[in-house]
DNA sequence: CATAGCCGCCTTTTT
DNA sequence: GGCGGCTATG
């Protein structure tokens, strides 16, 4: 009956969690340990059971994993089963109940970039210092708040010191900005759902009886606010069923609290908590690799990797020369697997940062390796398609400003910047949206003329556009594309593969049509709005996969290649000042081996080019950890090959960087430099006689130095110096500094 | 008003 | 090294 939920074959623990029936249920699954099949499984038992379809809500992570879900329930009993993201399931309960939740149900949702613009107005708006309040950095400050679910008013009245209320201030015009603009971020979505279901308990009884079943997968990485709507959706009834592993916890950056699943028993007394520890994924070695690694991580439950597979597998470790010759030796390896008949569907290559996908795409094409880079959000963020989509979100949101200004910018047609800013000002003058206010651009005397004209008829434009807006998408599209000029100008600029990419993205929509029920443009637009990277992964693509590490969860290969494995890297130069980072640093290579299911491979460069700059590397500590024994054996062609022989115990890791006969700085450290004067030392890159020093001198400049020319010195330490002391105080402090 | 060229910025991971 | 934003110029 179903395509994919055969219960026969399930251990007694997994039959445990599949047949659990009411109250709450924590299952701690470790990596290959089958939980999706009984997520689904539980899911049919469940329906089977005589639960309707439509009573049952599972969260996933990704708008991929609830694909995945659904074709595994593909079976006409399980339709009506809401699987979604929790940012879709925010979506369709905020339009539902827009006028309890005091917005719009046509809002637009804002990716980082329109976010960008908005923080950016918002900085400009409350007249502050944009160096000491840096709109990325307030962004990250506000978006911090709202995971936290903390109101702008509790935040004013929390805040005392002087920056403090400063971001209390473009909190709250960010929010105002945002309501303007009738618009909402990816945080908005869930805090507001928080707040409408803590707010309403007509509104949470009523989501409640929808529905009767919660369960929610990756429930390591929710955040405070997701915790909060799960909580609240399965407080009437208390049957809600969460899946997660701890030690796969890797969006803390992002506010992700890993005590969400540790303390799920506290929330809920009567949980029951079932425990997956066997793994059908990995081979022995593998397995034992991954087990020693997350051994060094001294913050977790401790949970069993009980291999079922059998003994075997490969684990190989690879130093290179430098990302070109890792790049060579990795198409290389991948080449022989080809040749011996392997399909490239059963491999994939993971790194820590999307930008050294470059180097293995350059060594992949030399070879002719059929490959898919992971990365959706890339498409849709092109120049062209936004452009092309700034035309839809304004149809969809006539208060979208952003959407106005950049609609009227995607080519020359008359309208200028002095033009636009113009309108604004009239905009704000009169208290309209910018296209309202365009519509009457020729009363505003200080616009010219024929600019107020040629915004007129831009407005005039749109209007006819949104008359057209009734159903499919793609129609629409052609429409738009051909008589907003964009098009004409596009070809007239020769500009051929941008022309190609509009037409794909309108044979995606046309795509969407076909598979959607009621297909709509603002369906259309919150769906692309809440696409993402791990989406665009094809399983079946015929094609070697290359992806981040964070896109490679939940997915499983035969042969995984991980490279890059150096000091700042992975760790990440941003993770290691603290331990808990560094511990998420270690999750994120657990993830990553324990995505292989036959051969593991992974390397490290002796020498990286980073920000376009050649440096010597460190191995990762992480190398040492699984059993990188550090005795380099070279082979005939150059090539380091290391078996893994002498492990280390998490009591005795060495001092990787122990010897030293140069000076070595920490974060914090006042130093001072003979041009630069006084600074504090940012970060410090230990590359031995290479090493680099970024400092913040009290000039408000950031300087990369490098140690062996720059003759840093330590104030206190030095013959003419006064005591550091002193110096401390003459330091100018920088709030962003801790 | 549009464009070209230059300067300065950042550069982790993503819904 | 790559992009976005600003400025000077046509």
């Amino acid at each position: 009956m179903y395509s994919d939920v055969s219960t026969e074959q399930l251990t007694d623990s997994q039959r445990q969690a599949v047949f659990h029936r009411d109250g709450p249920l924590l299952v701690l699954a470790g990596p290959g340990s089958g939980k999706t099949r009984v997520i689904s499984c539980r899911i049919a038992a469940l329906i089977e059971a005589g639960v309707r379809p439509d009573n049952i809500c599972a969260i996933t992570f990704t708008n991929k994993a609830a694909e995945e879900m659904r074709r595994r329930l593909a079976g006409r009993i399980s339709n009506g089963v809401h699987i979604s993201t929790f940012h879709s399931l925010c979506v369709r309960i905020l339009r539902r109940y827009a006028e309890a939740a005091g917005i719009r149900p046509n809002f637009s949702i804002y990716d980082t970039n329109e976010q960008t613009r908005c923080m950016k107005e918002t900085v400009r708006q409350c007249d502050v210092d944009t160096s000491n309040f840096p709109p990325a950095r307030m962004l990250e400050f506000v978006s911090n708040l709202k995971n936290d679910l903390e109101s702008v008013e509790q935040y004013r009245a929390r805040a005392d010191d002087y920056f403090g209320k400063t971001v209390a201030r473009i909190y709250a015009m960010y929010q105002q900005i945002m309501e303007q603009n009738n618009a909402m971020d990816f945080d908005d979505l869930l805090t507001r759902t928080a707040f409408l279901l803590r707010d309403r308990p007509d509104i949470r009884e009523e989501l409640s009886r929808r529905f009767g079943y919660l369960l929610v997968d990756e429930y390591q990485d929710t955040n405070h606010a997701q915790y909060q709507i799960a909580k609240g959706l399965a407080l009437a009834h208390g049957n809600i069923c969460v899946t997660g592993d701890p030690d796969q916890s890797i969006y803390r950056w992002r506010g992700a609290d890993i005590e969400n699943i540790l303390a799920f028993e506290k929330d809920w007394p009567n949980a029951q908590v079932i425990r997956l520890e066997e793994n059908f994924r990995s081979m022995s070695k593998i397995l034992e690799t991954a087990d020693r690694l997350i051994a060094f991580n001294a913050i977790r439950k401790h949970k069993m990797l009980i291999a079922t597979r059998g003994q075997g597998g490969r684990v190989d470790i690879f130093a290179r020369t430098d990302e070109r010759d890792e790049a060579c030796q990795l198409a290389e390896q991948l080449q022989q697997l080809l040749d011996e008949g392997v399909n490239p569907n059963r491999m994939a290559v993971f790194y820590r940062v999307n930008s050294m996908s470059r180097a293995v795409e350059e060594a992949f094409i030399r070879r002719h390796i059929p490959y898919q880079v992971v990365r959706g959000v890339e498409f849709y963020s092109r120049k062209e398609i936004q452009d092309m989509l700034s035309y839809l979100k304004l149809i969809a949101n006539p208060s979208d400003d952003i959407a106005f200004v950049r609609a009227t910018g995607t080519h020359s047609r008359g309208i200028g910047k002095s033009s636009v800013d113009r309108l604004i000002e009239y905009a704000k003058k009169s208290g309209q949206s910018l296209l309202a206010a365009a519509h009457s651009a020729g009363k505003e005397g200080s616009i010219r003329p024929a600019g107020a004209k040629r915004i007129e008829e831009f407005a005039k434009m749109i209007d006819g556009f949104a008359a057209l807006a009734g159903g499919e998408v793609s129609p629409l599209m052609d429409i738009v594309f051909a008589q907003s000029g964009l098009a004409d100008a596009l070809r007239a600029a020769g500009e051929q593969t941008a022309i190609e990419n509009i037409n794909e993205l309108i044979n995606a929509a046309a795509e969407f049509d076909g598979q959607t029920e009621n297909p709509n443009l603002l369906d259309y637009l919150q769906s692309i709005a809440l696409y993402s990277d791990s989406d665009a992964y094809d399983p079946d693509a015929g094609r070697v996969s290359l992806m981040t590490l964070h896109a490679a969860k939940g997915l499983e290969f035969d042969y995984v290649f991980i490279i890059g494995l150096e000091e700042g890297l992975l760790p990440h130069e941003r993770s290691r000042s603290s331990k808990d980072d560094l511990e998420e640093e270690r999750r994120l290579f657990f993830v990553g081996v324990t995505r292989a299911r036959e051969a593991l491979a992974v390397s490290y460069a002796r020498y990286r080019t980073l920000r376009g700059q050649f440096i010597r590397s460190t191995p990762s500590q992480f190398l040492y950890e699984i059993g990188y024994a550090g005795q380099e054996q070279e082979t005939a062609d150059a090539e380091k090959i290391f078996e893994p022989e002498q492990y280390l115990t998490p009591q005795a890791v060495p001092d990787i960087c122990g010897q030293s006969d140069y000076e070595r700085f920490s974060p914090r450290q006042l130093v001072e430099h003979s041009k630069f004067g006084l600074g504090r030392v940012k970060e410090f890159l230990d590359l031995g006689a290479d090493s680099v020093v970024v400092v913040q001198f009290n000039s408000g400049k950031t300087k990369s130095l490098m140690l062996k020319y720059a003759k840093l010195r330590r104030p206190g330490s030095g013959t003419n110096l006064s005591s550091g002391k002193e110096e401390a105080q003459r330091y100018v402090e920088d709030p962003f500094l801790l």
